[in-house]
DNA sequence: CCCTGCTTGTGAACAATTTCACAAGCTCTA
DNA sequence: TAGAGCTTGTGAAATTGTTCACAAGCAGGG
């Protein structure tokens, strides 16, 4: 079995979500080129992004596009219920619980975490904020959810760990620092201040991006 | 002058996080496997990236991290403040409105935009939300922001464009579809979304990644 | 002053990813 | 059934990014 590269998987992901509006306006086939266009890639690139998982299309015609939705979909995962533990009930915390976006998806809110007494047992978007002691014993270890880190840096680490023991696979970090996790753990890490910098670095230094200007 | 990969800047930005806590806490020097380990990577790899930019190490020694602290900085364009444009005043808009890891790195906030004509005028953190019209007349080209977009996708490549026209030329998109951009803008995009479903085929496809897994 | 022990800087080897280019195959038309 | 016109699927080539391995060079001790 090939390993799948990091950027495929996020093309596949691109792919799934244009595919959703095609279908959806009834549109039966689209080509490499159309999807390519749409997604900002190329042709050849999205020919061989699928080709990893098998042959969908039809040559002369393009991919199934309804078919090739409920294959991308199976491929990615998403045609079950994912539950999504969101840990800190802060000001990313919240903007996430209640982002339309991850629902749509499949993906669930089943609880929110904090440790701060001020805020455990408030009333939280449609859930209500419960400790972090119950962490483990709310966890099922047969239906491990993913989960969301969106508490300050500090802390993330023995977080990581905690939720890692209990049962957790896949954590998706929000916190601005390197997080270790044993080989059977999924981590990603979403660094905003790293993304406006590599955006202060392209303005600064044009030269190092266009080939060869002055 | 070298072409830069996305990646080795991602990197910078790192160590620079790593070396400014080494340099509080009073260490001089840092040697490329001290910081490979702080920020997850290989000791080679920190030698190559720094490598593109200068020889700021002493053999034998390591690297002085206050200086190498100032040379990551300067390189990075983080001597100066960036200016920094809100675009949605919305949920995600606020979370990053009020985060502190910005203006910590030099970018502060000079405004917020909507449409909504409830939002517009209220006070909304330090700052009070701008209508959209104001755009272009609120932009100085000549100390032109860089722009977040927190809206719906439906709108963002229309604002995208608008805000292009005005001067902007780095743009960081968090609605979740494609923008295109002329060349000498630079966008990035931020896709949650995306991440989770990363998340979700890594937990679906262990064999995928983890090669030759049966 | 020279030798020992480290650590950098970097070409070259290697690995991963993207792009190319084209044979194979489908549909439609006559 | 044959031919035209597209578009896929995929090895091979090209490009991009990472790792290796070692000469060069500094500090500190004898
Ligand atoms: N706000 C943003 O726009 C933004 C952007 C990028 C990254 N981040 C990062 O996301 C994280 C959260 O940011 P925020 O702005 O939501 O902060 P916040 O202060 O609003 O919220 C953090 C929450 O986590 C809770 N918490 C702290 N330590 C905890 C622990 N050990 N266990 C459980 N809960 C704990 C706090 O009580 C608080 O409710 C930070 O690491 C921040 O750097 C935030
Ligand atoms: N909330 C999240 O956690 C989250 C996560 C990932 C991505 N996103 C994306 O970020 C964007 C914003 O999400 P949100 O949750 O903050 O939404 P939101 O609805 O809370 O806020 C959007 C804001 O944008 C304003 N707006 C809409 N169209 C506009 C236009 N053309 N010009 C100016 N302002 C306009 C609205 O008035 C509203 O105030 C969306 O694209 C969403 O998909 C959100």
């Amino acid at each position: 079995m090939k390993r799948i590269a990091d950027s495929t998987v996020r093309r596949l992901s691109m792919y799934l979500r244009y595919l959703e509006d095609l279908d959806t306006r009834g549109q039966q086939t689209a080509s490499s080129d159309e999807l390519a266009h749409l997604c900002g890639t190329t042709p050849a690139q999205v020919r061989k992004d699928l080709s990893f998982f098998g042959s969908f299309g039809k040559r002369g015609l393009g991919y199934p596009v309804h078919e090739l939705t409920a294959h991308l979909r199976e491929i990615l995962g998403l045609q079950r219920e994912w539950k999504v533990l969101i840990i800190g009930a802060g000001k990313i915390g919240a903007a996430l619980a209640n982002y339309r976006g991850f629902r749509q998806r499949g993906f669930t809110v089943a609880g929110v975490y904090d440790n701060d007494p001020n805020k455990v047992g408030q009333p939280w978007g449609e859930a209500i904020v419960r400790p972090m002691d119950a962490l483990e014993a709310d966890l099922n270890r047969d239906d491990a959810p993913i989960a969301v880190l969106a508490i300050p840096a500090e802390g993330a680490q023995a977080v990581v760990d905690r939720l890692v023991k209990a049962g957790v696979r896949a954590i998706l970090n929000f916190a601005p620092t390197q997080i270790t996790v044993p080989p059977h753990v999924n981590l990603k890490s979403v660094n905003m201040a790293m993304e406006l910098e590599g955006l202060s670095f392209a303005l600064t230094n044009p030269g190092y991006l266009d080939e060869g200007a002055a």
